[in-house]
DNA sequence: AGCAAGATCGGT
DNA sequence: CCGATCTTGCTG
């Protein structure tokens, strides 16, 4: 039995929501085709404390979406290329989020976006299932059950000494069930 | 107005 | 390791 989440969902501690997205599945539907994907990395950015994050910098045309509403997505472009698929965490203007990195199939934030046809337009729209993007739990799958590893999180050298080393990035190693 | 850097990726 | 490629935010 599939279930979509809410804004209930996200508005939680952002490393406790990034956990539970592991083993979740990332639905986006493209024309007619939905495509579901299982969430197997994500990254946490909490707070305006954080200096890997872009809230950091605090509100500014870019940030503003990260103060905002549960469930939000935050969707920003990198390294002329690439779009960061993000969803926005805990209470209004408390900037934080969290970067989807893999799915099963996947690896790496960049490929994610350019496979899935996600892009800027999504920018600011909530997830679910009139942006044709959301994310579902499959009762099949116990998120209890997961061997998550924690680490590091990903092309953040930028952010300091304490920040940078942040156990913030959360990845599946295997589980026993699926 | 100009500039440096970037939550990446794929090829050497 | 390195280049591609362009938005953002900061400086002046």
């Amino acid at each position: 039995m599939r279930k979509v989440l809410g804004k209930a969902f996200f508005e939680r501690k952002t490393a406790l929501v990034a956990q539970a997205l592991l083993g979740k599945f990332l639905v986006r539907k493209i024309g007619g085709k939905v495509v579901r994907e299982m969430i197997t990395e994500v990254e946490a950015y909490i707070g305006p404390h954080d200096l890997a994050s872009h809230a950091s910098k605090g509100r500014t045309t870019r940030t503003e979406i990260m103060f905002g509403e549960a469930g939000t997505l935050y969707i920003y472009f990198v390294y002329g290329m690439y779009w960061m698929l993000n969803v926005v965490t805990e209470g209004k203007n408390y900037p934080a989020a969290i970067l989807i990195r893999s799915t099963e199939n996947y690896k790496g934030p960049g490929v994610l976006t350019r496979e899935l046809k996600i892009d800027g337009k999504l920018n600011g729209q909530r997830l679910g299932k009139s942006s044709g993007l959301w994310i579902e739990s499959d009762l099949k799958i116990e998120n209890s059950k997961l061997k998550i590893h924690r680490s590091a999180r990903i092309g953040v050298s930028y952010a300091g000494k304490i920040w940078s080393k942040k156990l913030l990035n959360y990845k599946i190693l295997s589980s026993s069930n699926t």
